[in-house]
DNA sequence: AATGAATGAGACTTCATTCAT
DNA sequence: TATGAATGAAGTCTCATTCAT
């Protein structure tokens, strides 16, 4: 088992374990143990339980970005802020827990600033996409296509957090509430629905 | 000093060392000798560090509403929206840490449900709003209150986090980020700018 | 069992086990044990194994003043230098490694400065030995009292430790190095043999 | 590299390390970190972090016998006493706790032994200098030579370390220091001053 | 002979929790 | 109700030692 192999194993395993424990009850032990490595490797390729947040946040935008370059379509936008909100949800109903540790788990560290840093490819995913519209003259062509585009992901991550984190709602539910997200979105970017 | 009072230095003590410390590194020793009590007495009110949670949020939420009766003026609906921006805006930077830590805080325990009846008063709040302002037709009439009202909130929240927590913005581009959701949920609600 | 007996307890107890030991091998499991105390409960008194030191250092400067003031006669000088030596070579026996470790110990830590502290009731002491031998014309009268107490005592302790501890001297070597040790001493103090 | 050069290398770097961090905190790893060669390497030579200790010491009984024969004058005895004097003062200066570190070091083996031979050439070179003393009738004629050397060097030595270590003393006192241990030895010796 | 990644035993340390006062 | 010393389980982390290369 090669170095990387070994680093990449602590990383998803310890996905695995604070999806599941959460942060406060995730414990190395059980990191090396699910990762099947001895106790004493971890800290080879990593300082602490925490330092491992940049490295799985890494790891969570590539998926988005994964799934937003296989699932969002090249047709309309109104089509493809459907097709965002859909891959945002389902990574968010898989990965549950996930996304709020990492952010919990950066602001506890010394890695807040890398937040920005690691985000950064998903928030000029977005931009592009503002930009086309814009030139297209399909949405408001006088919005700031920088904090639009943190708006915008901010807005569907916290809508996915409501729907399966907190209020667990119903598949049907969940379709409504994907819905109204949806016109509301279309609407602030000036959009015909 | 009274059983209501001891709870409340308990509370209070454990906001200020959740926010300084996070959750995994606060500790009831900590909070104890914080609020001036003895190490036992925590467990007269409280089973367990991630117990006071609940009381954290709804001392949130109450400062939150307290903020917008206060705040929030009874003119125009857009003058309306820039005041709850701003509310939250400003609880996001007096409490930075706090409002994530609440929802990882309350994830990890038994209390995930309660988050929304916590948060109840706040939604009803908005939705309130959006109510009166379908009847004085001055937004999109045909938007779902129950989910839109979630929506504005995480919209703002998520941005106000955006803006102090992750980006660490300066004044300036705070101002600018408002502004600019401002816009996004003004264009969103239908009414005009 | 009051506070005092456990700090007590600690001290004695590792007493016994650095002594068997070696500070390198000696833990703080094994102090605990022997002192029949909770592993937590060590930390409430001392912050570290080497932090024990101070109070260890402090218990054996009391029992050589014991014996110093037990075994030295008030007799003639010569023979109160002999009984110095028999008490210090004794000591030396019964706690072999213990003063050796006693200054390593406190050298490897932020103790050092105390020693001197710890040491000054001996070599006052030794002090008042020589102004009286001075007073009463029976050693050299132009002997700095301060220094000449601190190579006594080295010059002393020294020649235990070679006995007992390097050479492992045979009784009758022992009687024998105490014997030249003594005149030695005499000498150097100016006293007629 | 040879071999040779290797376990010099090991050696070397096990005293900058011992000298700086104590027994109890050097490590292998930082040993063999200074010395520029692998982890494993190091047991080729040594099987463990005391058993350097031996090595060590030769070298710094090598370094007093050099200082003695290069210091110490063909002169009057009182002279050669002098200068037997600051050698181990410099010496012990330039090596604080590594003297005493050394003793506990191998105190803390199998190795205890192992002193008495590596000092041998140290007691010898003072043994040849009490007997020339004796043969030119300037010291006592009477004194035990063996012993003696002995307790000439404990009481150098501990002295340097009084100084040095433990007291800390500022030059000025270091030099009263050494000028009444001057005359304390030299009465001891039966010399005329 | 030399390497250094990996190991895992075990020491250290913390801290929630208890309970006699 | 309130206390806080004591507990000890459990987690963190280090580091000597091994072994395949």
């Amino acid at each position: 088992m090669s170095r990387i192999d070994k680093k990449e194993r602590i990383i998803q395993s310890a996905i695995d374990v604070f999806s599941e424990k959460g942060i406060e009850k995730a414990t190395i032990s059980e990191i090396v143990k699910k990762a099947g490595i001895a106790q004493g490797t971890f800290y080879l390729y990593f300082s602490s339980k925490l330092a491992v947040m940049p490295a799985i946040a890494e790891v969570m935008v590539n998926k988005i970005l994964e799934g937003l370059n296989k699932k969002v379509s090249g047709g309309p936008i109104q089509q493809q802020i459907n097709d965002i909100i859909h891959v945002i949800f389902d990574l968010t109903e898989t990965y549950k827990e996930l996304t709020k540790l990492l952010y919990t788990g950066l602001t506890q560290t010394q890695y807040v600033g890398n937040w920005e840093i690691i985000y950064a490819p998903l928030y000029e995913w977005i931009e592009e996409l503002l930009r086309n519209g814009m030139k297209d003259q399909v949405i408001d062509s006088e919005l700031n296509v920088k904090y639009t585009a943190k708006i915008i992901v901010g807005t569907i991550e916290s809508a996915a957090e409501q729907a399966y984190l907190y209020d667990q709602q119903e598949t049907e539910a969940v379709k409504e509430h994907q819905k109204e997200l949806y016109y509301f979105l279309i609407k602030a970017l000036g959009a015909h629905t």
